[in-house]
RNA sequence: CGGGGUGUAGCGCAGUUGGCCAGCGCGCUGCGUUUGGGACGCAGAGGUCGGCGGUUCAAGUCCGCCCACCCCGACCA
């Protein structure tokens, strides 16, 4: 891998995306097309992400359990508009143990039918429900085109699966789920996103309704980061979940599905990187802190390991690194760790020994701007302070970025200038027709119908076609 | 699947109208000098030239078929 700069983002967005993964070594090209490795750093912010989720679902009354990867053809037969979404994109086992199979297998590309045979025989009564069932899995849904994180044909997520007794229930969960979705990127990730409900075209097969976040990257498209999903009686109808009611009477349960991927990763690439590679957010970086020494022969490197090593005993309450790496100059390994992303570098040298101090670099606030001199004894304090500074820092950036990228279009031959370099936010009359050609003239989408927009009625004329519009949506190019 | 492109060292590439030992930069290994913003010298290692077949005294180079990957569309977390 080479040592040169890293393309513009402005210049070629999408091949400096490809290389900050490859040369920060989050993931690399797998020998089958299409698959990624996820390399131990990009892991370890799934990793991170994985844990930021998992305790929000646990204190949301969920728990954990693993299903199968193998579903039989037949199940995802079941449910009409399941199979229509999913059967161009499946993975079909044919042959086991050398034997042509009896009925072949899919390769799950989403639970809902293996988890959705299991609850039929689990749930027998109103005292079973609800189930609030979480897995942590990989899929494999067939692409046309991939990209690292985005859309790879396999791909690790959890997939939340719940059943209960009403309608109302379940809406209340796939609400909750989405929050809790929005919680972790606003908090967690310092991602910026908008909740709202997808269009009828964009919902998931199967689902009654979808939910869903939206954030926006670094090139003002959109990224769907997250989704929630009532699927009303339609998966409980198609594998017989049903239960006996407080008056003793049989009903379809009500279920729900929630979902969030790698891809999110990519969310966190896009969203904060700047040109010089990287840059995580404090709470779900691998690395909140590195350390790289300065000294220029023995005499210095003897009195400044120990300094650096004090360091790192310090801030053992951060996740810290201490670079002792001899064969390289500080000026590379500066280098190196912005395009990784760690937040928080402190340099410690001769002078610093000298005074009892060292350099804080900020890595969201590059060059001298960014870099402070603490006293040793004011190092953790200063640090963790730091770092609390830059997930806010992150955050109000994102959120400048997003708003100063979208727009109201009062027609629509704005809104078709709009959304070549942003979002637009305008009114539309619900008919697939309208939606189609914007997409059909653009590229761009209905990302969804964000909530935030139409809590007051405030009533408008289609951009499209100029019929009365009750909502609001935002229309973006999308990943 | 349609349109366009590329396959030569880990990565990026050069290789003339076919010609002898297949090269360059970065990276990698060893030794030495360096080290507060991507150090330098010397010595090394590393190749079925995407695959198969053909033309030829001779193929990285010409011809045919195949394969893979990338970009643009249709599909999508």
């Amino acid at each position: 891998m080479n040592n040169e700069k890293l393309p513009i983002r402005q210049e070629n967005y999408s091949e400096w995306y490809n290389q900050v993964i490859q040369r920060a070594e989050l993931a690399d090209y797998a020998p089958v097309r299409g698959c990624m490795v996820v390399r131990p750093y990009g892991w370890a912010i799934w990793e991170n992400i994985q844990k930021a989720l998992d305790e929000r679902f646990k204190a949301t009354g969920h728990v954990n359990a693993a299903f199968p990867l193998f579903i039989p053809m037949s199940f995802l037969e079941k449910e009409k508009e399941h199979v229509e979404g999913f059967a161009p994109e499946l993975a079909v086992v044919t042959i086991g143990g050398g034997q042509q199979l009896e009925e072949p297998l899919v390769v799950r590309p989403t639970s809902e039918t293996v988890i959705g045979h299991m609850y039929a025989k689990w749930i027998k009564s109103y005292r079973d429900l609800p189930v609030l069932i979480n897995q942590w899995a990989n899929v494999v849904r067939w692409e046309m085109r991939t990209r690292l994180f985005l859309r790879t044909l396999e791909f690790y997520w959890q997939e939340g699966h719940t059943a209960h007794e009403t309608m109302a229930e379940a809406q209340e969960e796939t609400l909750r789920m989405l929050d809790v979705y929005a919680d972790f990127a606003i908090n967690e990730a310092a991602v910026p996103v908008v909740k709202g409900r997808k269009s009828e075209s964009e919902k998931f097969a199967g689902a009654a309704t979808t939910y869903s976040i939206e954030a926006m990257m670094g090139d003002t498209r959109a990224l769907q980061s997250g989704t929630s999903h009532n699927l009303g009686q339609n998966f409980a109808k198609a594998f017989d979940i049903q239960y006996l009611d407080r008056n003793n009477e049989l009903q379809h349960c009500w279920t729900t599905s929630w979902g969030l991927s790698t891809r999110f990763v990519g969310a966190i690439i896009m969203t904060h990187g700047d040109d010089q590679g990287l840059i995580l957010p404090p709470r779900l970086a691998p690395i909140q802190i590195v350390i790289v020494p300065i000294y220029k022969n023995d005499a210095e490197k003897a009195l400044v390991l120990p300094a650096a090593e004090a360091a790192q005993k310090a801030l053992s309450a951060f996740r810290v690194k201490l670079d002792a790496r001899e064969e390289l100059t500080p000026g590379f390994k500066f280098n190196d760790w912005e395009l990784r992303g760690v937040p928080l570098r402190v340099e410690i040298g001769p002078k610093d020994v000298a005074n009892a101090s060292a350099m804080l670099a900020r890595r969201d606030v590059p060059g001298r701007e960014g870099k402070q001199l603490v006293a040793l004894d004011a190092l953790a304090a200063t640090a963790g302070n730091l770092l609390v500074e830059i997930q806010a820092a992150l955050l109000a950036r994102a959120a400048d970025f997003r708003q100063a990228h979208t727009s109201m279009p009062a027609d629509y031959a704005e809104l078709q200038q709009v959304v070549e370099n942003g979002w637009a936010v305008a009114h539309w009359c619900g008919n697939p027709a309208c939606e189609a050609k914007v997409k059909e003239d653009t590229k761009a989408t209905i990302r969804n119908i964000p909530f935030e927009l139409n809590q007051a009625a405030d009533p408008g004329k289609c951009i499209v076609c100029g019929a009365p519009a009750a909502e609001k949506v935002i229309f973006s190019r999308a990943y």
